[in-house]
DNA sequence: GGGCTGAATAATATCGATATTTTTGGCTGA
DNA sequence: TCAGCCAAAAATATCGATATTATTCAGCCC
């Protein structure tokens, strides 16, 4: 029996596993708090128990999911309090991240944030026009654009930092959203933070970044 | 045949089999670029192969080691600009979480910061005089003098990526301590960050802090 | 002589079964 | 009625064996 279904598909069951597990949670397919016994993923997954239980290590290295010794995983779950300290760190880190860029600035790194950002705006937001449904390609553009605007940083340190608490956001984007969708013009937020940028204008690139996050955490928050 | 040991050895396998190799890659007893086999690892800390992957993979989501899909884990590398890169990184967030630490501040968190130093100074840097013996007491209150200093920050997300960077960082150490012990007083340069703590001298604590991580990647850089 | 091919070898990745723990639920005694 | 306790059930954690890949190395062709 050879397995040759994609070119990607060769990669190790636990990779792929994680791969799914983990966009699961940050999807909210899985539920904050939801008990992770390793018999259901083992039938949901279609794997043996030893991909599952390498995958929900990593996961819970990186936070997404929480290890009770010897009882288990759970979804790590949400609450007020944990968001209101995401996006306050955020706002730091990403604040941090965004100044050692902008003083590192060089044309190439503009010119891939102008077109990181122009991407982004040709693409909808939503699939539908009624009411919100996905859309993986501008999830996609939106992360690689905030990646870009960080990515001159000079630290892979900082910069996987920032992607981790961007990845730590998305959830409760999602989770926020399976509940309601609020309409929103995030694109003259990202205009705004690139045109700073542009500027060399190192304090108002700073806060119309802060703006752009505190006004997602605070319609997070007012969804719940 | 019952396993009764310690108390704290009913702990699940994957958990303290984590924690020996972990200790061992931050103490260099695994040497960076070392090739980690499965076999000779599960004979080496002798259990099963399940739990040495399991403690391998939260270990490469940590970054302590490397995966390489489908053909086994290595000891992550090393380099001098990777450690130029993580001091850099460390003075910026260590700053940046020192700061909102001091805004932040209250008695008794000033307190714990006087106290750790305390602690710390009372204790030897190395078990021997002649020649350098490292002493455990004095590597766990150091670490709790430079938490405690960034405790009050506000944010667990930003006080974990100061933990993961200050053991990054000591793992350096190590390595360069194994080639040569260089003698330094640093108890004068942690001193120096308590008085501008407590003196509520922002920018002060925050150079001082600074001047103590570069001296150190400094001592670092010049024995390799 | 050097590069290529393809078995033999070694290692990783995965599975199925077993040993341990935790949890459940009914029973007893106050 | 309820807390405490024991056995049964369910789940996790671990092992040993197997399937799958990578690697090695000799033999072969150009």
């Amino acid at each position: 029996m050879t397995t040759e279904l994609a070119p990607e598909s060769v990669a190790s069951l636990t990779l792929s596993t994680y791969e799914r597990l983990r966009a699961d949670v940050l999807s909210g397919t899985w539920t904050p708090g939801l008990k992770l016994g390793i018999e259901s993923l083992r039938e949901h997954y279609g794997t043996g128990a030893t991909p599952i239980r390498e995958a929900l290590n990593r996961l819970a290295a990186e936070g997404w999911v929480q290890h009770m010794d010897q009882r288990g995983f759970v979804v790590t779950p949400v609450s007020e309090e944990a968001l209101r300290e995401l996006a306050k760190t955020r706002v730091w880190v990403e604040t941090l991240a965004l100044t050692q860029a902008m003083q590192a600035s060089t044309p190439e790194w503009e010119e891939k944030v102008v077109l990181a950002l122009h991407r982004l705006s040709k693409t909808p937001r939503s699939l539908r026009q009624e009411n919100y449904l996905e859309n993986p390609a501008w999830e996609k553009l939106h992360r690689e654009f905030h990646m870009a605007l960080l990515a001159n940083c000079g630290s892979r340190w900082l910069l996987g930092f920032c992607e981790q608490l961007y990845d730590q956001a998305y959830r409760y984007r999602q989770l926020a959203m399976k509940s309601a969708y609020k309409r929103r013009d995030e694109s003259d937020e990202h205009k705004q933070v690139v045109d700073a940028v542009v500027a060399g204008n190192l304090a108002a690139a700073c806060a119309a970044l802060t703006h752009h996050y505190e006004k997602t955490a605070q319609i997070i928050l007012s969804i719940e």
